[in-house]
DNA sequence: CAATTTGTATCTACACATTTT
DNA sequence: GAAAATGTGTAGATACAAATT
């Protein structure tokens, strides 16, 4: 019998007494998920210390460690030695960001669909590759990390982008978010611990959470993450990776500067980690000879680089390089094996063809110049806003806004008033709630008129609901 | 101090106790770990019992436990109560089967090619997909499973296949590995248990053992995995998920028959197991009506159905299609997301214009010809064991021989000879020595004449090294 | 800045089931 | 068919580190 009574206790999550029986940690687990999954415990929450529980149910409180531990593992709580354990945003819902049709009404500026209209040049490149009859030659099933012209297209491709390598350590893959799965999957074990910026990449935070990684938010400042946080939860955490996305960060546009770079280039070596360095956007930079240098560079070797070519070229093709470090060339062309068994031919030969003849350069050029001209039309009704910390050119905007509401409201208002954006929330790592941003995507609008209008929409909405934040 | 002095005692993995530092498990864990990759401890090796081990190093004994653990879930040991704990077989070794090329001198009976020359009709959908101007509409992000009309031919092709289901449940990927990876990502945690033939497809182990998957192997007869097996195994285990190929299994040729198709079902009902039904092989007998009930059908749900089109149609267009029960809609279309973004657009369109315009039947009619042909040849030369429990029809054949040998030496040496075969050992799940097999594949050698003198070469080697078996 | 709160890592204890002898 | 050998699953004990008060 426990000496307290717990019944008038305020505890957050009340297993109940009852309906318990052994395995204790494990139906106590499961009580846990079902009632985060289900919405019971809100995100955020903070749990009862393990000691507290432990006590309630008259249990060792180790035996409510493992039930944490359980939890953790997939993804639904995280805790803090000191602090607490809390219930990890985004637990109770999906947020990968995928193209769910809009009706015709709205206008998109959630998703980055990176002006998708199928290109003259792409259709006249598959043209092209279909009549010189070469492709009997890549249908079989040698080379399956891509065939050698292939792959010295991809590095001439990455070379403009700061990011130096050779045929024999890259690899083709399908697409961005086909390597990272590669990438982390063979790189990392279940459990282990990769740092990532506290706001990230959604689909990436969602992808660590399918393979059972623990993901460890480092603070940034407006020149990106800081190399003494990131040596700080080093040595508490025994972290194995990190993941960057050193230019024009997704969602922040934050692009850090080569100093800052060299600096937590030089905390990753120090500490062993293993970098996962994703580029979708230097391609926007590198027309106007502002690539800075890739981490990969820096790091020599002691990294992986993943450049996708759907944001730059076409999403349809579903291509992207990876350069990786000596030490990995065989776990990543392991993983690849595993996972795709080989790349299809037939995808990265058009992009071979289009790099080969210069039409890829034509197309990013034409893309970049949208984006110009979109990034003017932003700075035009969110003055204070554009620019501020982030990339000048980019595809997307960070929008920083004043409201505590639950972030499904606000995107769901907005969809309402007939624009789709994205909340901040659903690129947080964990909880962390002191200002609310929304991004606003500006490639994938179906026209100038209609961006404009969505931004003229997003600029009332805010007005009229106070949520503006003053410059 | 321990009592014993074990200075001359027979551990097989002894590890020094001068080095030893804590924590205890995880440097013990990575000593096992270092031996068992660097070929100290063979494949099959026993190790010595955890009491054991702890009584020499003064450990309490579940601290060995939590060792043999951590290397278990590496797939590196497997342990059955009662017996001990083993080196799992190929443990130090790569077994992923892959396209390595070979010396244009070498006849290739190994890889499972599937007669991939480009055929003249596969560039023909390829040019009318193109001419059809249809292309632009399919290059978005839209649809990530497959377009409406793309799963409606998948549904059809499955139809004649024997596994019945409609467009909301069924997606396409790039390939069947990727859509096992998907599956196996989506459905089950690192650490579970799934069942598996005893020799299976060698590919599934490594993935396994990419996402940490614990496979128990159940014995099986001529006729497949036996049901009452299946049932012990999930008594004493708590098995999560079963992966079988019922039609001509890879790489036994063992076709399940419709009865114990039945019997297996039922043991998977009553004990909540996920099926994962791989299909390489019903295409085969389709055409001559043959084809057998899948096991998605008499599970009503309580599986997933992927058939691979790479070795029926052209393996460099990578698709394959899969069918999931209701219950799974959600994970797979998420795994999807996470694993691939979408699938390859064009891929995708090449193969629903060949099975639209029926080409794709000509195609697979035209393979199981060539099929046929190649298997009375292999019935010329070993006709003790063609047809003796497997498939009649089969792109490969399972030969039984008579050898104590490692299994690298005598792939080596028939290398050395001029065919390359793979030995049964790289398709056990666990160390199964009782009898060994040849995996001779009969779609890739470049033609029949090449195949013929493959087949000779085999037959003189076996027979001037007393290795042939009885029939 | 010392004491307290809280989570983490590691090792120990024990009941139990299966296989072998 | 009982006893011994052996691995598995669950729960408890302890030392420690970070955050808070």
């Amino acid at each position: 019998m426990p000496v307290n009574s717990f019944d008038s206790y305020p505890l957050t999550w009340k297993p109940e007494k009852e309906g318990l029986k052994p395995p204790y940690y494990k139906s106590l687990a499961e009580d846990l998920e079902y009632k985060i999954r289900n919405n019971l415990l809100k995100a955020g929450t903070k749990l009862p210390p393990q000691r507290e529980i432990a006590d309630y149910l008259d249990l060792n409180y180790t035996t409510i460690t493992r039930v944490y531990e359980v939890c953790k593992k997939k993804g639904l709580i995280y805790g803090t030695t000191g602090k607490g354990t809390f219930v990890s945003p985004h637990s109770a819902e999906d947020i990968t960001i995928t193209a769910a049709r809009l009706s015709d009404m709205c206008i998109e500026m959630g998703a980055i669909n990176g002006f998708s209209e199928y290109s003259e040049l792409i259709e006249q490149a598959t043209q092209d590759v279909i009549k010189k009859g070469y492709l009997r030659n890549l249908y079989g099933y040698s080379h399956p990390a891509g065939h050698p012209h292939q792959l010295a297209a991809g590095v001439r491709w990455m070379e403009q982008l700061g990011a130096h390598t050779d045929c024999e350590h890259t690899a083709i893959f399908a697409g961005a978010q086909n390597a990272l799965t590669v990438a982390f999957l063979s790189l990392f074990s279940p459990g282990d611990k990769i740092a990532a910026d506290e706001y990230t990449y959604s689909n990436f935070i969602e992808l660590a959470r399918l393979l059972h990684l623990i993901l460890i938010p480092v603070k940034g400042d407006e020149k990106g993450m800081l190399p003494e946080e990131l040596q700080k939860q080093c040595t508490i955490n025994r972290i194995k990776g990190i993941y960057l996305i050193p230019t024009c960060a997704n969602p922040t546009t934050i692009t850090i500067p080569v100093k800052r770079r060299q600096e937590l280039a030089a905390v990753i070596q120090k500490n062993h980690l293993i970098l996962v360095e994703d580029d979708i956007s230097t391609w926007l930079l590198a027309a106007d000879g502002k690539a800075l240098p890739s981490m990969f560079d820096l790091l020599n070797g002691q990294s992986v680089y993943i450049c996708g070519m759907t944001k730059s070229l076409c999403p349809g093709l579903r291509i992207a390089y990876m350069a990786f470090g000596e030490d990995f060339e065989g776990a990543i062309r392991h993983g690849l094996l595993n996972v795709n068994i080989k790349t299809s031919s037939f995808d990265a030969e058009i992009i071979t063809e289009l790099i080969l003849n210069g039409n890829a350069y034509k197309i990013a050029a034409k893309k970049q110049h949208w984006t110009k001209r979109n990034c003017l039309l932003y700075a035009k009704y969110f003055p204070d806003f554009y620019n501020k910390n982030g990339n000048v050119i980019s595809y997307y905007q960070w929008l920083p806004i004043n409201v505590q509401r639950p972030f499904h409201e606000i995107e769901d208002d907005l969809l309402n008033q007939g624009v789709r954006v994205y909340h901040s929330d659903r690129f947080a790592v964990t909880g962390n709630t002191e200002q609310s941003f929304l991004r606003v995507s500006l490639c994938s609008a179906e026209n100038t008129k209609k961006l404009e209008r969505g931004l003229h929409i997003l600029k009332n909405y805010l007005e009229e609901n106070h949520c503006s934040c003053t410059g």
